[in-house]
DNA sequence: GGAAGTACGTACAAAAAGGTAAGTACCAAA
DNA sequence: TTTGGTACTTACCTTTTTGTACGTACTTCC
């Protein structure tokens, strides 16, 4: 983690690296949640369709097809605490909440929506893989 | 999904665009399961260590600190069925098997890890907008 | 009156994921 | 004999995540 950048003065130490040092510890990394939180079905889906600009909840729940009020709900929130969404408030009833992604949002959905759709373009490769392990002369 | 993209003979849908284009449904991308396999906890940390070349089953326990036999063996299997790692059993009593990276695989680690890299050389960054977050003038 | 809209929160249940411990089968060393 | 090594597999339990249904509070429209 950063503490140990503090520790050594030297470049910041990835998680990377201490694998490769063999310094990784068991106990869980504080980063892996939010890891977790932009790779997780609705939080990815959240992130891509913010990327568009400025959305409702309603909007993103329609975009979103299929994500329930509670899940979706999760998801902005545990996004906006990581500092990726922006959440603003108007005070009227009924409610009107506006979310929009933050610099650091659009940086992370960039990366993250990279890594998704390299899979997604690879998947055929990942198909063949797996129809060849399904036959029954393998192992 | 690339169904898609036989159908339209245009260039591969990502994941990306069918946000965009709101055709996403609610049925479950398949691809879904492989972001999950190499961004879950035990599958990252397993591809890291294997960008070092070759190992076995007990050299990436111990490099993996703190993952069970039976979570190490679940990662390996996943991945190894989505194409990213190349599993040869020596027939040898005690068992001697053999884990490697394959094309696919060194390409899908470069990404992951970036964005892990990324997460955790962004982190501190996270870590203050949580603070604020929490502050109790917020919200 | 009910229905629709807005954006959540809550209670409980179901499903999924992960953990612990023991087992497998053979060999070698203490 | 026990212990340690190899790479898993299995049974059972615990924890986490997700899903379903209902509730909140106000306005407008039929």
């Amino acid at each position: 983690m950063l503490e140990d950048a503090s520790l050594t003065n030297a470049l910041p130490v990835t998680l990377t690296d201490k694998v490769r040092r063999g310094d990784l510890s068991s106990e869980t990394c504080p980063s892996r949640q939010v890891l977790k939180n932009v790779t997780s079905q609705w939080g990815l889906l959240t992130l891509i369709a913010l990327r568009d600009g400025k959305h409702r909840f309603g909007e993103l729940r329609r975009k979103i097809g299929g994500v329930s009020e509670k899940m979706l709900t999760q998801s902005l929130r545990a996004l906006e605490a990581d500092g990726f969404i922006d959440r603003k408030v108007h005070h009227s009833i009924p409610p009107h909440v506006e979310y929009t992604l933050t610099p650091l949002g659009h940086e992370v959905t960039e990366r993250v929506a990279a890594l998704a759709d390299w899979i997604e373009l690879n998947y055929e490769k990942v198909l063949t893989v797996r129809q060849a392990l399904a036959s029954p002369n393998i192992r």
